[in-house]
DNA sequence: CGCCAGGACGCCC
DNA sequence: GGGCGTCATGGC
């Protein structure tokens, strides 16, 4: 990883990231991609800052109007700039499966996101397909001025006022997350510490949160990048190349090569979405 | 029209 | 403990 400062943003430079792979590959939900001259322009936010963030070339990036303070206290971390993918992908790569999934969408990245939103998002996602959890968490957003709610804000509702989201049975686990959340009944910054069996336990007495769900939360916000989320998708994986079990030698990034995994899977089976 | 979606719950045995 | 119907909504 490498940047520069120019008058219009931060010019930033990682051969291990491509903005459709990262944005646009079922981690986060948020991200839209706006036209623009470049290769692709996404904008987005995390937590209160908004970001335009463009693809120049494969490998070279412009953070529009970010500031360096901006960069490095917020998006370094945001994009995981400071873990070594090639390292990773380099190890993984021991594996064939593995190693065709990473040379197939070689530009993830596993996005430190904020757990909240994480939760609420992950909770959507049950049994629903990815254009219309875009669409349940802009309508969130939308009411909120283009911001995602905080637990506080969303324990005052219930079922019925969440009804303008259509997101059908999930809308008693929303308020469920959320008033559990802002009580202080869950603890999402104390979770994130747990041994991860504990930190399993405690998101599932959550209603509306089962294995996959938590799994998910624990992985996208909260990095803990030893969780791995078995979807259908992954279970097509594991029973088609990994009978005898995932390798070991890659259980304490297996959330990360999920990432690679899940991708590659969709890609030969004809699913973009 | 029917099938499926980055599942979880409640109930059954 | 595993198996199965059900849950809203909408994309395809």
């Amino acid at each position: 990883m490498d940047y520069s400062i120019r008058p219009d943003g931060i010019l930033l430079s990682e051969p291990d990231l491509d903005l459709n792979e990262t944005l646009d590959c079922g981690q986060a939900f948020r991200w839209t991609k706006t036209a623009s001259d470049y290769e692709c322009t996404y904008e987005g936010s995390f937590l209160n800052s908004r970001l335009v963030i463009s693809q120049l070339r494969p490998g070279e990036f412009l953070l529009h109007g970010v500031s360096e303070e901006e960069f490095l206290g917020k998006w370094l971390s945001y994009f995981d700039l400071d873990t070594n993918y090639s390292e990773l992908k380099r190890q993984f790569s021991e594996d064939e499966t593995l190693s065709k999934a990473c040379s197939f969408a070689g530009g993830i990245r596993l996005l430190r996101q904020d757990s909240w939103e994480c939760l609420v998002s992950f909770i959507i996602s049950q049994n629903n397909n990815i254009p219309r959890i875009k669409g349940i968490i802009g309508r969130l957003c939308d009411k909120y001025g283009g911001r995602f709610p905080e637990a506080e804000e969303l324990a005052t509702e219930t079922p019925d006022t969440l009804a303008y989201l259509r997101s059908g049975f999930r809308a008693k686990y929303i308020c469920d997350a959320s008033s559990r959340t802002a009580a202080g009944i869950t603890s999402l910054s104390g979770i994130a510490e747990m041994p991860i069996d504990s930190a399993r336990k405690a998101l599932m007495e959550i209603k509306g949160v089962g294995p996959k769900v938590a799994e998910c939360v624990l992985l996208y916000g909260m990095h803990r990048t030893e969780a791995f989320p078995i979807d259908v998708w992954i279970k097509r994986v594991l029973a088609a190349y990994y009978p005898d079990g995932f390798p070991e030698y890659a259980a304490e990034n297996a959330g990360i090569a999920q990432q690679y995994l899940f991708h590659y899977i969709r890609s030969i089976s004809g699913r973009t979405e």
